[in-house]
DNA sequence: AATCCGTCTATTTTT
DNA sequence: TAGACGGATT
């Protein structure tokens, strides 16, 4: 047992012995996180306090339960079994699993990630002929997830006006549909658990007396409706462990709360806070950056991140003409690292917003230089295998509306719109599904429906009893998805992602205890897939801020470090946006260990529009002497590095001067400090400029009396 | 049924 | 700039 306390912080101890009571652990970036929460779990079984029965973990993503999973098994020697170690969804799956009856739905309900949820939203809006344009079904979507994940049903909805309660109306009747095909979106899951354990004691009484220990990771990241069913299934008695970092809290956009915090600490009378401050990533410059940073934002509870390793490098900062010089000095950059012996894989190009990979891509492109872009598209949500899916929905249930509408003509088989349409309105004068009001038409256009059917029912019957690997291989047989994807032109790489979905259904056969196509089915809803076919090449890794979030890297670029991209324009507009945006760096900050870039561009061609930015107010809240200037700064007449990087792979260039100053330079003015060229007008005396203060804001000046000079 | 073309829009994203 | 989408065309 003592080995498991081996090198733990005197606070990690703390933490992970902690007596039978709820606590919270304010976990630094790199403060060991995972190792406590992991260690606290191991230790509680290993001294007795719990059998692996008794404990309930839950995570956001799937990626960080499997990793808590591997750990916690490499600590004991029992199986972890009992254990139920999930994300939030991935739990209430099993519940929901576990008593659809008392849930009221169907035992194969089908779960709808975001983007079948957005297709049924639009056959509602359909159905009850909504204007589109008046109501989007991009906002229907926002509206109904928004609604579920603050706990509320259609009719729990307030009505402020006429559109809210058109909304409602919409809500209602996407719950209708979704009961009536038996299928539950990610909002629905948290949602149906919440009401499914608060209506029904025994239940609610089993559960609480089974997990005796609740343990939640990146907590700042909870939402109201699942803040509420983690108080809901804790009931008075148990005890729950949350971990999390309100430094860190980055998802408010998309409903996580981190006043959960706060209000955990009052409702389960948390008399421990334990902050884990002390950092095993990063070098002592990196750490004052991100301390000084973090330090202007207001709404703290309070942390400040220490390291036992030297100050190390200090943080570099390079100031690039352009978004193609920007891109072509980190290429370079990015081969020095490489000669000097680091992997690419352990440097990491930061960004605010996607649209900037492009510039980036381009120029390590030119260069040769192996790189990876994440997000996008993953493997489940390709279209490709969303139509074989949709196939394996009809094959589990061929009462699948919305997997009916995907595939009916798909490939092409003759069932045009009409045919569907008609299909639809017999369907619902039936009040029945598509399968079956399809199976009672007749006409000419009813012959190829029929064919379809009886396509369906074929598929069902020869997969029949079939392990999951063989069904998906008749499947892309019979269904002609493979034919019609190599007969494309460009069809090569859809036809080995369909081939790829074979070797899915293996993987998921050995590493889940469930095999059956419903399970598989809710697996490819649930879980994205990021990890398929991650290649073996040594690759830069190119990503966004915030998915950059619990990652490490040696080496960091954070780009594009300009008022207006990061901090982000709209950002300011909405209240607490700025500190966001603040922890957003903070995040990026404390990414990496050793070295870490910053980087910014007089020019950036956004929208297809240039564009002048004054650097980041970031950057002027790091201190001074933890960070080492690239190019030359006004005022300062010495500089240690390159000014101008190498040319840009394509021309992008500044404009051209006009006159004394030229569009994209940088100026001083007395009053408003520092500021951009962005406009000019007029000429000799007359002349009059437009500079981007930042800040300041945007000012016309007439350069015959503002007292400008060139910085 | 597939392709073309104009229009529109443009943080951040996991489940 | 570039991608997504809808409507019209072939």
């Amino acid at each position: 047992m003592l080995n498991l306390l081996e090198n733990l912080n005197p606070e990690q101890l703390a933490a992970v012995t902690l007596p039978d009571q709820s606590a919270l652990i304010l976990a630094g970036a790199g403060s060991g996180k995972t190792r406590v929460l992991t260690t606290r779990i191991a230790w509680l079984i290993q001294t007795g306090n719990v059998s692996p029965n008794g404990v309930l973990a839950v995570t956001f993503t799937n990626k960080a339960a499997k990793e808590m999973l591997t750990r916690i098994s490499a600590m004991l020697p029992i199986s972890t079994r009992g254990m139920w170690v999930g994300t939030f969804h991935g739990l209430c799956n099993r519940l929901l699993r576990a008593h659809y009856r008392d849930a009221g739905l169907p035992q194969l309900f089908q779960i709808l990630d975001s983007q079948d949820q957005h297709a049924a939203v639009k056959r509602v809006l359909k159905a009850l002929s909504v204007d589109e344009d008046r109501f989007p079904a991009r906002e229907a979507q926002y509206f109904i997830s928004a609604a579920k994940e603050e706990g509320k049903r259609a009719r729990d909805v307030e009505i402020g006006d006429e559109i809210t309660r058109r909304f409602a109306e919409i809500y209602a009747a996407y719950d209708e549909q979704c009961q009536r095909e038996g299928a539950v979106d990610f909002a629905e899951l948290l949602l149906r658990t919440f009401e499914l354990l608060s209506r029904n004691e025994i239940l609610r009484e089993h559960y609480r007396g089974r997990f005796r220990h609740i343990l939640v990771d990146e907590f700042q990241d909870t939402n109201r409706l699942q803040y509420r069913w983690l108080k809901l299934l804790a009931g008075p008695k148990n005890i729950m462990f949350a971990v999390g970092d309100d430094d860190q809290s980055i998802y408010r956009f998309r409903g996580a709360h981190v006043g959960n915090m706060a209000e955990f600490e009052r409702d389960f009378r948390v008399e421990n806070v334990i902050r884990l401050e002390q950092n095993y990533r990063s070098h002592g410059h990196i750490l004052s950056a991100a301390n000084a940073l973090i330090s202007h934002n207001r709404k703290r509870l309070g942390k400040n991140l220490w390291t036992s390793a030297g100050h190390g490098e200090p943080l570099r900062v390079y100031e690039a003409q352009s978004d193609g010089y920007e891109a072509s000095w980190l290429t370079e950059e990015v081969q020095a690292l490489k000669r000097a012996g680091l992997r690419l894989a352990d440097i990491g190009v930061l960004y605010r917003s996607n649209a900037q990979s492009r510039v980036i891509e381009h120029s390590l492109f030119s260069a040769g230089m192996p790189y990876r872009v994440y997000g996008g598209l993953r493997f489940f949500e390709r279209m490709e295998i969303k139509h074989a899916l949709a196939y394996l929905r009809l094959v589990a249930n061929p009462e699948d509306d919305g997997a009916f509408l995907r595939v009916a003509n798909f490939p092409a088989r003759g069932i045009g719109a009409r045919s569907l349409e008609a299909l639809q309105d017999a369907a619902k004068a039936g009040d029945a599904s598509l399968y079956k009001a399809a199976s009672g038409l007749s006409g000419k256009s009813g012959a190829a429906v029929a064919a379809f059917v009886r396509l369906v029912d074929a598929l069902k019957a020869e997969t029949q009893g079939l392990p999951l690997p063989e069904t998906v291989e008749v499947m892309l047989e019979k269904s002609g998805l493979v034919a019609h994807y190599k007969a494309e032109r460009d069809g090569a790489d859809r036809v080995e992602n369909l081939n790829e979905l074979v070797n899915a259904a293996a993987a998921f056969m050995n590493e889940e205890e469930e095999h059956d196509l419903s399970a598989f089915l809710a697996h490819a809803s649930l879980e994205s897939g990021e990890n398929q076919a991650a290649e073996g090449v040594d690759a830069l890794q190119l990503m966004t801020v915030h998915s950059a979030k619990g990652l490490e890297f040696h080496a960091v670029f954070i780009t594009g470090l300009e008022e207006g991209l990061f901090p982000h324009e709209q950002s300011v507009l909405e209240d607490d946006g700025l500190e966001e945006e603040r922890r957003l760096m903070y995040v990026a900050i404390t990414r990496a260990r050793t070295r870490l870039y910053l980087s910014f561009a007089q020019t950036r061609m956004l929208h297809g529009q240039t564009r002048y930015n004054v650097a980041s107010r970031f950057l002027d809240e790091l201190p001074e002497e933890v960070v080492k200037r690239l190019t030359p700064r006004p005022g300062h007449a010495r500089f240690d590095g390159v000014a101008w990087g190498p040319e840009p792979a394509k021309g992008h260039k500044a404009k051209t001067p006009s006159h004394g100053f030229r569009i994209g330079q940088s100026v001083l003015h007395p009053k408003f400090g520092q500021g951009v060229i962005v406009n000019s007008e007029g000429s000799g005396t007359d002349a009059r400029l437009q500079i981007n203060f930042g800040k300041q804001g945007m000012k016309w000046l007439a350069l015959e009396y503002a007292k400008l000079t060139a910085a």
